[in-house]
DNA sequence: ATGAACCTTCCAGTAAGATGGAAGGTCAAG
DNA sequence: CTTGACCTTCCATCTTACTGGAAGGTTCAT
């Protein structure tokens, strides 16, 4: 199948498919004497794992670590455990931080939202902030 | 005081005070006669609300907004209650999609930590995600 | 007079994951 | 024969908030 057929498969664009290829994330593909390039049908799965690593919250790099490891024949299962965990703690890490700064925005707005605004003085810039 | 004193009392650095003034959230200060920049100390309190405005996880952009109203003598409470609104909006959407991610990386995280690798099979990338 | 510690401008690059566009080749239908 | 839908490469751009470095001017102490 060429680009585009695999494209629309995957639910992806031509562009970012050569953008996957140039980061390594799929090999290059056979090409047809036109040039064209001629994907065999088990890129839909290598693809369908991508989309499922993003869902997981896994960048680029890190999913092609994981191809790569079963491009080699090893299993990537324990590397993939690593992976997880860490994300798992650096999510952790990210929700309490969005938690505590959310009590920050949401007290301050509370602020803002009293219609004092005698206590909008000149000399500063914004008293609620 | 020069640029270097300025960002010594602020905590950043000469490098980061004229990216602000390139980016608007600083007016250009005059020049002393050997064209160094000479900041007045108003410059301290306007550079303490853009670490705030950022402590509150508003933009650059959006602190330069606030700070354009005020320059322009204009209140600016009304537009930063609809900016800690719409951050506030925006963190909870944050945060719940997050939560989410968490439960799906933390149920993929928990499969693969059976050591079950029986289940590993060559003609799949992971069985886990 | 010389070295350190300032300051200046300008240009380039970083992360991440694409996206847009130019200029051109290929192929099938009408 | 031409139109339209594909495909190719390469280069630039987006977002955000800086950061690094080169090449050079200034000031102060020793």
């Amino acid at each position: 199948m060429r680009i585009g057929e695999l494209a629309a498969v995957t639910g992806t664009t031509a562009k970012t498919l050569r953008f996957y290829e140039s980061a390594g994330l799929i090999p290059p593909p056979h090409r047809s004497p036109n040039g064209y390039r001629e994907y065999s049908d088990d890129m839909v799965s290598r693809l369908d794992f991508v989309r499922r690593g993003q869902s997981a919250g896994l960048s680029l790099a890190q999913i092609a670590e994981i191809l790569h490891l079963r491009d080699e024949g090893r299993s990537p299962c324990a590397h993939v455990e690593t992976l997880l965990a860490e994300r798992l703690e650096e999510l952790d890490r990210q929700i309490s931080d969005l938690l505590e700064l959310r009590e920050t925005v949401a007290k301050l707005h509370e602020s803002s939202r009293s219609p004092d605004s005698s206590l909008c003085r000149p000399d500063q810039v914004c008293r609620y902030i």
